[in-house]
Formats: structure tokens, C-alpha cells, sequence
DNA sequence: GTTGAAATTAGTACGAA
DNA sequence: TTCGTACTAATTTCAAC
């Protein structure tokens, strides 16, 4: 059950993989299409579907399989169902020099269901699941806080999660948009900037993505 | 393709459900275990690993699925393979009294793949998978600052996600806390607690947390 | 990349423990 | 409730086109 990412990051910084093994064409995003709201489908049923050969489909699916487009197929699960029905956002500050026992850490933390590192005022973000806030806060000061390398945390509680996709695909944008693209266009030039603000990284946390 | 959690919220505010239809023992927990990482295990192999009949496999899946606690089966994929390599993430403040208009237009943005109300200095926080820099600054500048629910807005990358646990189960704290227990107990009370922080909701959010 | 037919496996229904 | 078995339907594999 190793959770860590074997992937690069997503933020398009030393990923690793270099040569791109499959290109995805308009048949294989419908795939993952299909896939995305019914993992369990049959590859005949998801032939169908996608309006291919069964054979076609076969092949198609090991590819995405194979090459680490689709790197697993799960359950989505109702939290509030199994007892975990607190969700927490705690930001955190990590000591530089120190990600990597940061990182060692958190593998030992399996209430920790995502953890990103960011830009911005913090250094990372982790999401966890709790049966009640007593156990967020436990956790913030009796395991967080005994983390060398965390110099500083921030919690905040979630309320309610509004939207929860399993993943976005290319061809999602062309669905919804099209139909605001004008107004979007008129618009363009009287946007309130001022209302709005990017957060940089903070010094040299680029540079220690990978461990250290 | 409704994206809108149609169930309550996870932080135990006015869910909805009320009668429990089901509660969970250590087997429907083994189930939901083996299906986290394998979503599209048979279910032959599913009571194999779980050491139950074939026929209480059936029943017992069946009823997590009707029940609701496994939501739907999906597909893990790369985003990087697919080109939205990019991900940032958005926090939002909402002004009072147009949360309804607010969620109305997340529904229209597919590149937005989870949306959360939070305690704290802002009101929500929304992740988007982008192919590129670019194309956030834009969905923040022409569409985010259009919608006149958006007071303001905080954007940060992510430049690596370190750990993508497709859930958490109540299980799951019995596995590597154990070894670590002793340490907790006694360096309780040594807490340095000054440097953390618990961020509490603006004024009035917790009661604006459906619709308006 | 497609179709069709064999082999395998999945899903259902039943009685017994 | 759970298990084991037998039955039916569907899926996967493999072949030739």
C-alpha cells in the first residue's frame, strides 16, 4: 500500500518521465470519459459506449493501463458513512532542509488523504479525515507539532464539499464554455484586478520538490 | 453528469441522512480496503481476499453500494499525461448572501475538480487542473473576478502532490500509529502549541453553508 | 481495426447449515 | 446471516477477415 506518488509532480517541474509513451487522441479521452463515472464497466459495455470495436477497446484500455495514463481504478466513498465525517485543511511551514523527513512523516499518517506541497504562504497543504475536531486538533498538536520539520501550522475546517470530480479531462472545457465565451470577450479589460492575488513561492522551495 | 455532491456536507452540519441504513463492520471495511486499490476487482477475487463466500461478497457489495457509502467507481489518472499538468489552487471569499450564484457558476467551470467551503480567512477553496500557467491566470482574471458573488480571490500552485490516498478509512489509524503512540505519550504536554494555529469561520458562514 | 465463435468467468437463485 | 452449489447470462480471449 505505498501512497506516495512514484509520479513526478503535477506542477510541471523535474517530472522524470520524459518520452511520452502514448499520444491521446479523441478516442481515448472518451474512454477515460466513461471511465471516470463508472470504473467497473465492462470493456464490451465501454466499446459500446465509446462507439469502437470490443477488440479496439481492449487494446486501448491495457494501453492507458500500461503506459500510467489510468494509474488505478478505486472506490469513491461517502466519509460521513464510515465514521470519518470531519475533513480538515492544516497548512504547514517545513523547516527547509527538512522535506524529507517531512515526507517520511506524513507516510506514517494514513488519516492524511492528500498532501500537496504549494506556493504561496505555506509549504504544503494536507487534507485528512476525522471522526471529530478533537481528533483534527490531537492530531495538529500531538503528531504535527512533534515533526521537527514543521515549523508552523494553520487549520481550517471544512463546512462542505460543494464539488468533488474525480479528475478533469481536455475535453471538459469545451462543454461548458462555449456558451459564456462572449460575455467573456465584452468583458475582457474591465476586470477588477485589484480584487485579486497571486501568491508566489517562497524562497528556494522550488528547488526542493524532490526530498531535500 | 451531475458533479454536485448530491449528499450533505462532510463537516456534520445539516446533512440530510439521518437513519443509518447500514453500520459497517471490520468485514464491509476489509471490502472497502481491497476496493480502494483495486476498483475493478471481481468480486470472486473480492471474497477470496476478504475470506468470505461468494455469495456474502455479492450481498455484502450490493448493500454498500445501495447504501450509498461506495458513491461510484472511477478511474485514477495522470493528469500530466493528458495535458492539464498544471494545478493551482483557488481560494475564493464569497459575499454574503450569493453563495447560491456562486455554486451555480462552479457548475459551469469542468476544469474545477474539487470545491470546498472552509472555516478561515477565506470562504472556499476550489483546485483546477490547467495545461498551463497561463490558462489559470486566466480562469482567475476572466472568470472567477466576473462573478459578482467573488469578493476576492488568493491563488497558489502546486508543485508537487507528495500523497493521493483515493480515501481514508477508520481502519486505516490502527496500521502505523500503534508504533508511534508511545512517543505521543510522552511528549505530550511539551507541545511547543504557539506554533500552530486554528483558523475559525468568517461571520456567519457555518449557517450560509447551503444555499444562501 | 473489425467481426464471430469458443472458453472462461461473472452474476443469480436456491436449499442447507 | 452465511455458505455451497448449480444454473444462466455475460464477458474475455483468440481466431480469421
Amino acid at each position: 500500500m505505498s501512497d506516495i506518488s512514484s509520479h513526478g509532480g503535477s506542477g510541471g517541474g523535474p517530472s522524470g518521465r520524459i518520452g511520452i509513451g502514448l499520444d491521446l487522441d479523441a478516442t481515448h479521452l472518451k474512454i477515460l470519459e466513461v471511465l471516470r463515472d463508472n470504473g467497473r464497466i465492462s470493456v464490451s459495455s465501454l466499446a459500446e459506449r465509446v462507439g469502437i470495436s470490443r477488440a479496439n477497446a481492449y487494446t486501448r484500455f491495457e494501453a492507458l493501463r500500461a503506459d500510467g495514463v489510468i494509474k488505478r481504478f478505486t472506490a469513491e466513498i461517502d466519509h460521513v458513512r464510515t465514521g470519518l465525517g470531519i475533513t480538515a485543511l492544516i497548512f504547514v511551514t517545513v523547516r527547509q532542509q527538512m522535506w524529507r523527513q517531512f515526507r517520511a512523516e506524513l507516510a506514517r499518517m494514513p488519516e492524511v488523504e492528500y498532501c500537496a506541497i504549494t506556493t504561496g504562504q505555506h509549504d504544503a497543504m494536507i487534507q485528512v479525515r476525522m471522526a471529530d475536531v478533537a481528533e483534527v486538533h490531537a492530531m495538529v498538536t500531538d503528531r504535527l507539532a512533534n515533526i521537527p520539520a514543521v515549523k508552523a501550522t494553520e487549520t481550517v475546517f471544512i463546512l462542505d464539499e460543494v464539488l468533488k470530480r474525480p479528475y478533469v479531462l481536455p475535453s471538459d472545457r469545451d462543454k461548458t464554455r462555449p456558451a459564456r465565451r462572449p460575455v467573456q470577450e465584452e468583458q475582457r479589460g474591465d476586470v477588477p484586478l485589484g480584487k485579486m492575488r497571486f501568491v508566489g513561492a517562497a524562497e528556494g522551495r522550488a528547488a526542493l520538490r524532490k526530498d531535500d
